[in-house]
DNA sequence: TATGAATGAGCGTTCATTCAT
DNA sequence: GATGAATGAACGCTCATTCAT
């Protein structure tokens, strides 16, 4: 057995330790509120003791940001596979992405507890804006090419994200639905999203008079 | 005096003691996190007792309940002002609603607070579900009369709530941004879904292929 | 009963309970290291709860530094009614001192905790050197009336006062020894250390060749 | 290869590992309060791994007995190298050991260990005594030759020992003053102390009324 | 009814010690 | 023998809730 195979197992299990906690943190976020999980609670779901917790997170704020940026890279990955295709549409992008909040509940608890004045010092709110630039980005690059948008394609991207989102945090967790039903509603909501997006700004030609401001 | 006057004051004194509290906390959550706020902030912001907040309410979830439907009460008034109008537009329909969020962080903090594991309990369930419906049976309504929408427009009316709700979420507070930007943003953007389901579905001619399921 | 005496029983159990708390802290300084104390001992040796510590004292920190300059105070009584004599004597003084410290450990290890890095916050520190200054105010009284000391009688009192301090770190627990033999040790070297001073620098017509620097 | 030298040069690195330790944590003891020290810190200082310091020490208490224990015999050695002159001076002897204990803060910080509680266990209560019965058997010897003192120089001894001792605790850190003034201080009260016992019990011809008991 | 001091379960975090490698 | 990741008891402290006044 060469000595860079056991370097090299030393860091799998340390890497399979960190997903081990990582995961534990985001299954636990599924189950409620991200502010309401403890640490016990992590170590315990995960296996290991608080302590262990500490040797690979400097605090529980790492953690979840940890938890939160990794889950976005995984998003952005793909979004991009969507975004690459020559034909990209945006009604898939838009499964996909309520797709992904779906099962990573992290994001939009991130999400919400940031707009809830959990400031996440100076380093995280960079990245977070790094993220959103990211993903704007490639939202906009499918209106862009599939849709008839008007002078602001940008705020298109910015409204159909804030609309997904709307989607989850009014319906991903309705009291006395069963899963099933919110999944089937979520989805259903998605589409209309998207296909309204998707027909973009036609000309109101009909003249409900509604005009940009 | 006649007793029952003297009732009445009591029942007066009470009420206006606990809107006192109410408004109170409903201050509080104007300015920090919603799980951040203390009783005993509330009661000094209130200028009671701690003690005297448990007089009025059994514990803090529900003085949170009662806030949030006191205010969907209210809300579903500025609603009603503008559905009951003969012709009402779906377009100041939503910004009647992005701006009550805006002025009340409770109704989309206490949704957040649902959505991610608080079970307010059976009744308060009731009471959300009741809410909800009247929600949506005005967004309905107005949809259905402006807007030539397709075979489901209680879903519309869903997709519209939610994706409202998104843009505060998404927006209400971005770190780093100055009050004034964010309100000209997600007004914006408030303005852009508007516009999206007030032209509603027409017949996507350019056939970009997109079907509702 | 007068509303006036009510609100005097208030304070007198205020400050009862906060003497309470006082006490129990003082009794464990005297059995175990200063920083070995915890809070939970303290609540329970006060017979409150852990909290309630909290309703008197912001943190530990303010605890500690309220034990020690109340006692402060009352030792600098204690002193100032053995200086206000017409003939102070400096054995007597001495005594006094020793006599304390013994009763109060908080003092010296107070002392010992400020030596050893222990930065008690810019409040604090004035409030230690104020007491200092008092306390060697005092000592340099005595050694003027009744020594004939050399040079400089501030250093003659400050030396006074370390070595009155050094007793104790030296025998107030020496590991083996009961408290009664203890006691009569400690108090036997105070006697001597007061003798020597209160001697004072007579010639050394000896000539035993020892020169001020 | 003999195997004793074999066994000699194992014992030698275990010695020079022993040291190594030892000189990590005596430096951080210089460097902060006695109790701040973790033992990750040594282990790092040393170049050791944390476990590493468990084979050669039970537990840290193990670790500050060796260390105060080593300094104390290179303590001893200092003293007999004045006291082995034929005519000790008793101010020279204050100055090693004020010296000593400046540069060696552990001595007094385990000192005032011991003495706050820490109970050092009936081994190391042994040693204590023998070295303290070391020490004063040293400066009674010196006492003895160059002081007229009465009837038990014994005492005598240990009022000196313990007078030093008291300058360290009183002075050695104190808040607020620089290293430079600090030593100085120190070293004039030390002179003081040390021309007073130097003095010794002259008849207090003046009768200020002070006897021994 | 109004009060606020008392309470203690529970929090995030630390760190001496252990033990498999 | 050397290692350092794992551990969990223990820390100071918070705060919703209670209850005697």
């Amino acid at each position: 057995m060469p000595p860079q195979t056991l370097a090299q197992l030393k860091q799998q299990e340390k890497d399979a330790r960190r997903q081990l906690i990582r995961n534990a943190a985001r299954d636990l976020f599924a189950l409620k509120d991200f502010q309401a999980v403890t640490v016990r609670e992590i170590a315990r779901r995960a296996g290991v003791g608080v302590g262990t917790i500490y040797n690979y997170y400097e605090n529980l704020d790492e953690l979840f940001l940890d938890i939160f940026f990794k889950d976005a890279e995984e998003l952005v990955k793909e979004i991009d596979a969507e975004t690459a295709k020559q034909t990209p549409s945006l009604p898939q992008l838009c499964r996909i992405y309520v797709s992904y909040l779906y099962r990573n509940m992290t994001f939009y608890q991130m999400m919400g507890h940031f707009m809830l004045g959990g400031e996440p010092g100076p380093a995280a709110t960079g990245r977070l804006n790094t993220l959103m630039r990211d993903l704007m980005d490639r939202i906009e690059g499918v209106i862009r090419k599939t849709t008839p948008v008007g002078e602001n394609p940008r705020s298109y991207a910015h409204a159909l994200f804030a609309a997904l989102n709307g989607i989850m945090i009014s319906y991903a967790r309705y009291p006395g639905r069963t899963e099933a039903d919110i999944r089937r509603h979520t989805h259903r909501l998605a589409d209309i999203i998207a296909s309204l997006f998707a027909a973009g700004k036609n000309p109101p030609a009909d003249g409900n008079g509604y005009s940009s401001r």
